[in-house]
DNA sequence: TTCGCTGTTCGTGAAATTGCGAACAAAAAT
DNA sequence: ATTTTTGTTCGCAATTTCACGAACAGCGAA
């Protein structure tokens, strides 16, 4: 079905951020990059228990939703948050929660 | 594999709040209970574009988070936020994304 | 007792998600 | 040139999600 012309596109926004979150190791790997401005995937690979393919494709999601960017420094890749998508979903989540 | 012991409780918490505001339908009926106090399923059911047992499930899946519940009126049903589960996310939240 | 209304559950199908190991790719180190 | 390191992608399996129609259940109305 097409809920496109009821469900507003903040709605639709606040939602596809939502989804990001909607998972404790995502959620982990944000709150530790709000915290220490940056991290390398591997250095998540010897934290988090879970396969660097795993995790791998859990930072993909972050990344997809825009909360997330990779930096490539060969053999490495820093992550940070995307502070432009995190200010538009700090903004989106207050206006939704009321805080 | 078991993350139990990484992620803290306050992070799989929210996660599993994000998890039910992951979806357009959701954030709707979210947004719509904290602007007008409560609705009947079959209200929404009127507006929303999709089958009553769709509708039924993301009910359900909000109730299951906690954000909301159904008082049974019949043969209607009453939903509302659930305003201690409504005010734990707002803290987790403004302390997650620090706004 | 039967009917109508409201909402849930079931079964289904398709898609997405989650986890993994193996294979792959790019770059640096040797 | 080869090896090592780092991270991605693929394929797989299992599970969950999302959508629906049909059947079911509870209640009030007739």
């Amino acid at each position: 079905m097409d809920t496109s012309e009821i469900t507003s596109d903040h709605q639709k926004k606040t939602a596809r951020y939502a989804k990001a979150m909607g998972h404790p190791i995502r959620m982990y790997v944000l709150e530790l990059l709000s915290k220490q401005n940056c991290c390398y995937s591997g250095d998540l690979t010897n934290i988090l228990p879970i396969a660097k393919s795993t995790l791998s494709q859990h930072l993909k999601e972050l990344k997809n939703s825009g909360l997330i960017q990779g930096e490539i420094e060969p053999p490495k890749i820093r992550y940070c948050l995307n502070h432009e998508a995190w200010a538009e979903a700090q903004k989106l989540f207050k206006d939704f929660l009321g805080c």
